[in-house]
Formats: structure tokens, sequence, C-alpha cells
RNA sequence: GUGAGUGUAGCUCAGUCGGAUAGAGCACUGGGUUGUGGCCCCAGUGGUCGAGGGUUCGAGUCCCUUCACUCACCCCA
């Protein structure tokens, strides 16, 4: 094997792309129903609106950036994500002056150092979707509704969606303190990890698959015991918005997020099909990204979809691959010149023709016919040639008929339409 | 970063206790049919046994090192 793609870093093959083409076509028409508009943004950005955006001390930060130094001297940074990025364009534009409330999707790769497994990848591609400008709990469920809405467009089935509440400012302070009290109690029971994670994260204790430790947390307080008033009757409302749109949803009190800025409405889609890494999308409230990254006071939510998962959950049955409506067989050496005559004028009337190249038997050229499942084969027998026909087979059925070959055009229009 | 598993033909995999020229199926090419696909039959092409070192009369097989892939931890989409 000479040189191979970087670990962590996949191609996209021809056979798979149509899948791709599938959901970003189906992405576009939803979200461009809900009134969202696709904006497009670089994959390198200044490692500074990450660092600030994210939060220094996530793990993203900390040790999955691919940061590098430019020629110019500055730290620049491909993106681990794509709403820092969005948030930072709507603020440089100052979208927010023609009208505060933006509704932004965007796809793309996004990079992050880890080591890879199943449904995770060095580089990934996201489908992001983002409200900036509206505060309001209702949006928070208008967006998991469209997100929702996407995922069975797709065909995807036996997904549960999860929600929970984060908190504010004021009250996640105030339940991360309640929580590490609770523990620190208990702190004797837990493991390794979460002696450590008591004092970086203790809300990360929540996911420990060790026994003791979930022992330990078991009658822990919830989020929910420490919000404010106002995180409340948030949360109260997008339950209700859920429920009024018909949406069975399972509450989460456990659900983290990684990243810092996330306040309030936190959700995951997951997958039981799905093996160990199980969201297949995520998403929540961020009321603080704006001002860590620009300074304005501008609330936002949004989500983002991990393609490679969403793909890999897609039904096997479906068909993606287009085939051939037409293989031109030119058995003679005479007629090969009219085989790739007859193709390019094909070609301009959209008209998916392939034919062969090497001059090889009619047998194996049928062959490849078949391997390509071409819908119909236009052979350019030399006797009919003469009389300025061919004939034209139709590999489903087995039927031929002879045709006049100068009004091939129109015939086969007129057949590939019909199914 | 940590742990486990797997590396033999383009693909999926056999290969016994260390023994002779490394196999099968699929795929590919050609033929059986001078001009007709799938099924069948025949033949052919295709191998640095991941790489490097070691033990041995002899290594695909045993040992060491290394690389890659996979899964899991961590964490996330």
């Amino acid at each position: 094997m000479g040189i191979t793609a970087i670990r962590g870093f996949n191609d996209i093959l021809p056979s798979e792309v149509g899948k791709w083409q599938f959901v970003e076509k189906t992405a576009r028409e939803v979200f461009e129903g809900f009134g969202f508009a696709e904006i497009r943004i670089p994959i390198l950005e200044r490692t500074e609106l990450f660092s600030r955006g994210i939060g220094e001390a996530t793990d993203i930060v900390e040790k999955e950036m691919y940061t590098f130094t430019d020629k110019g001297g500055g730290s620049l940074t491909l993106r681990p994500e794509a709403t820092a990025s969005m948030a930072r364009a709507y603020l440089e534009h100052q979208l927010y002056a023609f009208d505060p409330v933006a509704k932004l999707y965007c796809f793309g790769p996004m990079f992050r150092y880890e080591r890879p497994q199943k449904g995770r990848y060095r580089q990934f591609y996201q489908i992001d979707a983002e409200v900036f400008g509206v505060g309001n709990p209702v949006v928070d469920a208008e967006v998991i509704l469209m997100l929702i809405h996407f995922l069975r467009r797709v065909g995807l089935e036996k997904l549960e969606l999860q929600i929970n509440s984060l908190g504010c400012r004021d009250c996640r302070p105030r339940y991360r303190e309640g929580l590490k009290a609770f523990l620190t109690e208990k702190s004797f029971q837990l493991c390794e990890d979460c002696q450590r994670r008591l004092q970086t994260n203790p809300l990360r204790i929540f996911d420990c698959k060790v026994q003791t430790c979930q022992e330990a947390i078991a009658d822990a307080p919830k989020v929910s015991d420490f919000l404010c008033g106002e995180c409340d009757t948030h949360f109260d409302k997008v339950k209700e918005c859920l429920s009024m749109a018909n949406l069975d949803y399972v509450l989460n009190p456990r659900m983290v997020r990684g990243l810092d800025y996330y306040t309030r409405t936190a959700f995951e889609v997951v997958s039981y099909d799905l093996g160990s890494q199980n969201a297949v999308t995520g998403g929540g409230r961020y009321d603080n990204l704006f001002q860590e990254i620009g300074g304005l006071d501008i609330p936002g939510i949004g989500f983002a979809i991990g393609m490679e998962r969403l793909i890999s959950l897609l039904p096997k049955d479906k068909e993606f691959i287009r085939y051939p409506d037409l293989f031109i067989a030119a058995p003679g050496k005479g007629t090969h010149g009219e085989a790739y005559r007859l193709a390019n004028q094909l070609h301009l009337e959209g008209i998916h023709t392939e034919f062969d190249y090497e001059g090889k038997s009619l047998k194996s050229q049928m062959r490849r016919a078949d391997k390509l499942k071409a819908r119909y084969v236009l052979i350019l027998g030399e006797e009919e040639m003469k009389k300025g026909r061919a004939v034209l087979r139709n590999m489903a059925d087995k039927s031929q008929e002879e045709l006049p070959i100068d009004n091939l055009t129109g015939i086969l229009k007129n057949k590939i339409g019909k199914d």
C-alpha cells in the first residue's frame, strides 16, 4: 500500500455519496420550510474563537483541537464545531441589524483529535441549525420539532428524544456546588476518575459506568431541584410546547453537555443501534455564547447532527445509486465511432449513457451493461447500421426492437420518462 | 492518552504439532455461443502472508519490536 489517508479521515466513496446527497437535500427542504437559510463559513478560525466560545476547560479545547501557527504568526484552529463560527459571522456581518432573529443552517466537516472508534472520526461531518436572537422557550420547542421532523423524513425510527434543563449562570453554579457537597461526603465510594471529576466537573459523574459511583449518585440532587424561577418556567414551557406538538420525550436529568456555553434547554436524540457513541444529534440553548465571543447579549439555540452516525442508521433497503439509462454496445470495429457520437448526443440530452471504450466482444459488453444495471442496451449491429437502424434491448424483460438511429433521442426520452 | 482484539489475493476467509510449490469462494479476464447479460461449465490473471528483527535445518505458524485497522474507556455529533 502506498500513501494512505490519515487516521480518522475517511473517503466517502461514490457508492455512499448518494446517501449523503439524499440527507443534505432533505435537510435543505425541511429547514428552509421552517424559514432557515443556509450560511457557508470557513473551516479555519482564530483559535481564540473556540477557546473563548467553547470554554478553556473543556476536553475539546484542552486536547482535541487541530491548532497550528500560520505563516503570519497567528494561532489558527480547524473548527471542532460550527456554532461559534456561525455566531461570529452573525456578529461580524451585523445580521441582527436587518432582523434580530436569524435562522441559519450549514453543512460541513469538523475536526477533533480523538482516538477514532465506531461513529467517531477525526474529520466528521455535521448538519448544524441555529436560531439567534430569540430567548423565548417556544423557539426551543420549534427547533426540536424541526429536528425530529427531519429525522423522520430521512427514514429514521426507533429514536429517543431526551431533554433536560441545565439552568442558567445563576442556578447552574448553585447546583454544581450542591452536587459537589453531596458527593464529597460519599467520595470514598467514587472511582479514581470520579474523584477527579468531583473537582473538575461533578456533573460528569452521572455518566460513570462504575457500579459504586452509580450507587453514590443514586439519590443525588437533580438539576430540577435547583433551577431558578425563570429557568423553571422556561423549561415548563418547552415541555408544554413539545406536548402540544405531540412529541414524545424522555426527561433525562443526568444529561450533561460537554461545551461550556450551553444553558437551560439541552437535548439529544439517541439510537440504540449505534454502539457506544449513541447520540445522533445533540444541541441546546446557549445564552452566554455571544457575550463570550463578542460582547452583545444575544440568546441562541441550535443543534448539530452527526452525518456519519445518521447515515449509518439509514434504512438498508433504500437505493441511492443512479444506474445508466442506456448502454451502447458496438460489437463491430466500424460501429465504434458511432457509439461515441451517439453517447455524446444523449449526454447533452441528460440521458445517462455508458458505452464500451475497449472494443471488446459483444458478450463482454453485454456483461458490463448488466453489471452496471443499465435499463436498456442499444446494439449497433453492422447489418442494421447499413440500414440506419439499431437494436434496442430492454434488459429487464429481454424484449428487443429495431429502431431508426436518427430518431433515437426522442424515443429514448419517451421510454425512460415512462418509468 | 489508556485497554483489548485483528492483520494471508481486489473482497470474505481457510491454512493442523513449525515441514515440501500458500489455498477456497466471490470478483476480474478469456472461452464454451464468429452478434446478445444474469444461471451453468472450462481456463487464466492476481500474494512483500502488514513491516523489521530474532529462534530454527526449516517460520504464514513461535518470540520481540513497530505500524495499521477495529472496538471500548475518556469525551462527544
